[in-house]
DNA sequence: ACTGGTATAATGTAATACAGAATAGTGTAT
DNA sequence: ATACACTATTCTGTATTACATTATACCAGT
C-alpha cells in the first residue's frame, strides 16, 4: 500500500480495486481502511480531502518523508527475506 | 521453520541454530518456541523426546501430513504473494 | 422513496510477533 | 562440592496486525 501511495496520490477506496487488480481480489475495504488509518496514526502521510462528483469526499493521501523512507525500508526488508526464503525452497535439503 | 522441520527432524534450539545461519541472526529461543507451540497446537508436527548428552532432553519434531500440506500452501501463497511484489517493485509506476 | 455504486469510520475478535524470565540438565574446570 | 558455560524448554506478558462486520453518508437515476 505504501508503494501504491507512491506512485501517487489515492485514496482508499481506489487502493482496495488497485489490491484487487493486482490480484489480491479478496482485500475488503475494512482491512484497507485499517492500514490507512494506521498509516495516519504513524505519521508517515500526507492527507487532502476532496469532494468527488460521485459520492462522499475521497481521502487523498501521499507519502511524507517518513513514509519514503518507510518505504524504502520495507523494500530492503522485502529483499532480505524473500532472498532468503527463495534460497531455502529453491536449494534443497542442508 | 515447516520448511527446516521438514528437511529432517530436529527441535527448537536447533531451529534458532540454523535460522541464525540463514541470515535471520537476531532471532531468540522465545520466538522460536512460541512457533513450534503453534506447530503442536495445530496438530502438524510429531513429537519424539530424546535424551542427549549435552544438555537436558530435545523434543524432535518431524511434520505429519497435515504440516506437510501446511508447508505446501504455504509455499504456494508465497509464489504468489512474492511474484506479485516483485511485479509491484519491479516494473515501474501504474 | 429506493436502489446501486461510491466512500469512510467505528468496532470487535483472533492470531501473530517477539522478548524476557524462569527452570533445568550436562560436562568441565576449579 | 560448586561454580560456570552451554544446551534446552517453558511460561508469561505486551503490542501489533490481520481481517471482517456494521454503521454511516453522499450522489445519481428511476
Amino acid at each position: 500500500m505504501l508503494e501504491i501511495i507512491s506512485r501517487g496520490e489515492t485514496y482508499g477506496y481506489e487502493i482496495t480495486q488497485q489490491l484487487r487488480e493486482l490480484g489480491f481480489t479478496d482485500v475488503v475495504e475494512g482491512t484497507v481502511y485499517t492500514i490507512t488509518l494506521r498509516f495516519e496514526k504513524n505519521n508517515l502521510v500526507n492527507i487532502e480531502k476532496k469532494r468527488s462528483n460521485v459520492g462522499p469526499p475521497r481521502k487523498f493521501y501521499t507519502l511524507n518523508e517518513a513514509g519514503q523512507e518507510q518505504l524504502e525500508n520495507f523494500w530492503r526488508k522485502w529483499n532480505f527475506v524473500s532472498s532468503k526464503l527463495n534460497e531455502l525452497r529453491d536449494k534443497g535439503g542442508k
